[in-house]
RNA sequence: GCUCGUGUAGCUCAGUGGUAGAGCACUUCCUUGGUAAGGAAGAGGUCGCGGGUUCAAUCCCCGCCACGAGCUCCA
């Protein structure tokens, strides 16, 4: 509901658009067969289906599907026509006061008081029209289907609440989902897939296979990594470790907290403050304050306060004044405590900062798992995806202006390797421009189209297609995200490669160059999973819980027929540990389809079947997870048949 | 953060104004079985937490916490 479609882009709907759009009208139909008081505001065609605002005394509960559904099985049946009405200002105006507008009949005292905003947002001079199908009359500049019949493969999905217009202070409407299609197949098949995407959700398979925990008591957003899952992680933590060496990068560790100081000169305090945890302040420092007598809007703005030589230097080397004079004060005022940190550049800044430069050590590229926390609303938290701590596989390169585009290249190329490695071959690249508006951005607009050709010159030799988004950049340089579809087809931004040239200047970093002069280097942020959560998120979905062998956390189980083949099941397992994978032994008292049922259910990618014939060759029999029996093998081919699928990560 | 919904055994879920049940998993025993479930017995719950109504609350009401869907937000 963002911009305003123009009448022309309207006509452009596709067919199944206009399908789902004709199905939200048979759906307010319905609604208001039930509950003829029911207001309308705005009920468009969505990616998945379609929705419908309103607000009415009645809430909506799934209890109320079938009853809605079941109207507007009558409305389908009933074979309306769907007839287009092109009306006046006033005519619409005059519908909408008497309630008849998103209505069935005029509603005396009733008036129709969204469609009447919607009028008065039409633009002067373009067209008004309503659509009516049977006794349903709305404002709709359509296009609709010919007749209701058209709308009889509906489902209802979901109900919940919305804003009017994206507006928290307009109201609250209750918003209805329904999902619709051409034929019933079609919508079985669309149902049919949502179950399996519900079969691959990383929350359930994350407890089915025991990946990872969220506590209640530990909090929400904070993942517990259990073993399992801690696996799955080192082994992505490995992989991305081994490529980080080949490129020249350094391995740091900083610890979790930094001083507010520290992101009172990076910026991040307080202007992200809505979603960072609050200072850690010293007790001694709230007792002086509390003795003192402050009250706590004191307080607040103590630990806001900057000292003036800080923002005097910031201030002068950023060129305009970006720390306000009402947040200098004296340096026995200010409240200097602590902050978890929402990001790691701060910390790497000083490991850069902590030493002489020559232009002859960039670029320095200095890399770390790095652990930060944000305040994510309640709301939004959600698994793996959404969380408040998390670990950004995140590194920092500084250089000179002429590498950005050679270092912007190696990102990039690493960040394929990842996603290829894993066979995510579904994304998108996008490129990220600084806004045209002028005054979005800092910096010299010189630097930045050098930046802007080298991330565009870069993301062109991927081989993959990209788009450039004006407007779409970070305020301190352009940046290149990696966009990966997963199987329900959502989007995850997870890698990311950016170029800074502000926080160089506000921390003030400099090397010596070849002119013995100082110089002031380029900062590229960049993290190819995103997040390990995330990452692992999107991972667990995309493989549903069935890891390639190298990534999963138990990679063979040897199991036993009968107890008579105990002792060489032992030595095989045995054998295979020595050789360092990961492997567990099943001599339980089962017979071997339940022994085989529960390997195939936690997805073990390899099941050495062993009894007595195997004992006598010895060998095993070997199954796989999908490719089923293998047959039998000696037990030095199966080890290195599979030691070289781990090396060589194997999808 | 907002709206609606949900919270019962390790997991999936029934159920009731008179302090609870199934399947799977778990433990023990029997069975020694050849590629997706052999049999028996047993153990396991302050019914999310805190208030209130009631002779009596897991059930009704209020508040909180967590989860889910969506909205809003996202360095």
């Amino acid at each position: 509901m963002n911009d305003r479609k123009t009448l022309e882009e309207r006509a452009a709907m596709s067919d199944i658009e206009r399908l789902r759009h004709s199905c939200a009208h048979v759906m307010a139909t319905a609604i208001l067969k039930l509950w003829p008081d029911a207001q309308f505001a705005y009920g468009p065609p969505i990616e998945t289906g379609f929705y419908y605002d309103f607000d009415m005394k009645h809430r909506i509960t799934p209890d109320d599907f079938e009853k809605i559904e079941a109207e507007m099985k009558k409305v389908a049946k009933d074979n309306q026509k769907f007839e287009k009405k092109v009306i006046s200002r006033e005519e619409a105006r005059t519908l909408a006061e008497s309630g008849r507008l998103g209505g069935l009949a005029e509603r005396p005292g009733n008036v129709s008081r969204y469609k009447l905003d919607l009028i008065d947002k039409i633009p002067e001079g373009e067209e008004i029209s309503c659509y009516q199908n049977g006794e349903f009359l709305d404002l709709c500049a359509g296009p609709h289907v010919n007749y209701t019949s058209k709308c009889k493969n509906v489902k209802l999905m979901s109900v919940s609440s919305s804003f009017y217009m994206g507006d928290e202070s307009k109201g609250q409407l209750q918003r209805l989902y329904g999902t619709a299609f051409e034929s019933r197949e079609e919508l079985e098949q669309h149902l049919v897939a949502l179950e399996e995407a519900k079969k691959r959700d990383h929350r359930k398979l994350g407890k089915e296979l025991q990946l990872f925990h969220i506590d209640e008591d530990v909090g929400q957003g904070l993942i517990l990594w259990t073993p399992k899952g801690a696996i799955l992680r080192q082994e992505l933590q490995n992989f991305i470790s081994d490529e980080l060496r080949k490129q020249g990068y350094s391995q740091v560790f900083t610890p979790h907290i930094g001083k507010l100081t520290l992101y009172k000169t990076s910026g991040h305090f307080p202007y992200y403050k809505d979603s960072q945890f609050g200072a850690i302040i010293e007790n001694d420092e709230f007792q002086k304050c509390a003795d003192a007598g402050c009250s706590c809007s004191e307080i607040m703005q103590r630990i806001d306060g900057v000292s003036k030589r800080l923002a005097d230097g910031i201030n002068e080397r950023v060129g305009k004044e970006v720390i306000p004079a009402d947040r200098v004060m004296a340096d026995d005022q200010i409240l200097d405590g602590f902050m978890l940190k929402p990001m790691n550049c701060p910390h790497h800044i000083k490991i850069f900062d902590s030493q002489q430069r020559s232009y002859r050590d960039l670029p320095v590229r200095l890399a770390e798992f790095g652990t930060v926390y944000r305040w994510e609303q309640s709301g939004e938290l959600n698994g793996l995806t959404r969380v408040r701590g998390f670990t950004q596989d995140d590194a920092h390169l500084f250089c000179t202006e002429d590498q950005i585009a050679e270092e912007v290249l190696g990102c990039l190329s690493l960040v394929k390797k990842v996603l290829t490695t894993l066979g995510m071959n579904n994304y998108r690249v996008r490129v990220g421009l600084r806004d045209p508006d002028g005054s979005k951005f800092t910096g010299d607009p010189a630097q930045w189209d050098k930046a802007e050709a080298a991330c565009r010159a870069a993301a062109a030799t991927l081989g993959v297609p990209f788009s450039e988004e004006p407007g779409e950049a970070a305020f301190y340089g352009p940046k290149i995200d990696f966009v990966v579809k997963d199987v329900i087809g959502r989007e995850w931004q997870l890698g990311t490669v950016q170029v800074d040239y502000v926080l160089p200047v506000r921390f003030d970093l400099s090397y010596i160059g070849a002119d013995n002069q100082k110089h002031r280097p380029v900062m590229i942020h960049r993290a190819p999973f995103g997040s390990m959560e995330r990452f692992c998120g999107v991972l667990i979905e995309h493989f549903a819980g069935a890891f390639p062998t190298w990534l999963n956390p138990e990679q063979v189980r040897v199991m036993t027929i009968s107890e008579k083949a105990d002792e060489f099941a032992r030595s095989v397992f045995e054998q295979l540990r020595t050789a360092g994978l990961r492997v567990t032994l099943d001599v339980e008292a089962e017979k071997i389809g339940a022994k085989i049922r529960t390997a195939q259910l936690e997805k073990v990618p390899y099941m050495l079947v062993i009894g007595q014939k195997e004992a006598e060759a010895n060998s095993v029999a070997v199954r796989h997870r999908s490719r089923g029996d293998l047959g039998l093998q000696s037990v030095e081919a199966f080890l290195e048949a599979v030691t070289l699928e781990v090396a060589e990560r194997t999808l």
